[in-house]
DNA sequence: AAGAAATTGAAAACGATTTTCAGAAACTAG
DNA sequence: CTAGTTTCTGAAAATCGTTTTCAATTTCTT
């Protein structure tokens, strides 16, 4: 896991302690599947580690958005969730309001307008989220 | 104003009762400046309406995001933001992540790729949020 | 192995939002 | 137009997710 290593790394660099909680979070967060919130990491981990309390996962989930290797997303009900990064590529979601199932995507043309769009406004995008809302073909097919 | 004759069909539909309170923040709403926040539509109100309470306030723009007057929007502040929607036509958001502003913009192109991205997943859009985050011109002028 | 510094977990604090509740106002119906 | 029923209001309290506090513990030097 080259994630394991970025996270040592900012550890070191800004004089911070690799503890055992912190490697057992991010492994945890790693393998999961994304979109956690802070809550559901805890649950999900206090079948193994019933020590480990809800202040630490959400001090590390920070952790991890800070040094880069998380990102935070907000879909609109009322929890922050974070979600490993891997590459460079950026991605946007597709959301089922019923089931909750996200999908990722990826579509450079819509960065390409973005950008038009912002240079017609003289700014200067740092970031941006595309979030599209809907049904996913099976809630679509299930009645609704 | 057009939206006030709706206000009054959804209150009567739904057995709501018009009172003084609900046209007070009504018009105060429809001609404030949008993406007001619950606690600044309350503030702004007390100048002139010293005993409207905050809970009214905050009550009556769920009421207008029900009967689709308002859209809630959420800019990742903390704060839950409301805007009048005035007619059909979809908007997205440039937010300058250094002095607030915020201004919208319509990309029918931006619209067409996000329908056929959705179709490729067999996706049915219902609605969508599109943010771009960055500096407007003042601000990348500013040192930064 | 000892000391300085950072981390932990539990509980408390927080900020925004939502609910509660008793009194007030609005809408029936008579 | 008045009584009765229902909804609404405002203040305060409750709630929810998140963040901070603090004493005890752990990590990482040296």
């Amino acid at each position: 896991m080259d994630q394991v290593k970025l996270f040592n790394e900012y550890l070191n660099q800004q004089g911070l302690k690799n503890t055992s909680q912190r490697m057992v979070i991010l492994e945890a967060f790693l393998a999961s599947d994304s979109h956690l919130s802070t809550e559901e990491l805890y649950l999900q981990l206090r079948a193994d580690h019933p020590k480990i309390g809800y202040a630490t996962v959400h001090r590390t989930l920070k952790l991890f958005a800070e040094c880069g290797i998380a990102a935070e997303r907000n879909f609109g009900d009322g929890q922050t969730r974070f979600e490993p990064v891997h590459g460079e590529e950026h991605h946007d979601h597709l959301i089922c309001t019923k089931c909750g199932l996200i999908i990722e995507f990826e579509e450079p043309q819509i960065e390409k307008l973005q950008e038009s769009v912002a240079a017609a406004h003289h700014f200067t995008i740092k970031n941006h989220r595309l979030e599209l809302y809907g049904l996913c073909a099976a809630c679509a097919a299930d009645g609704q």
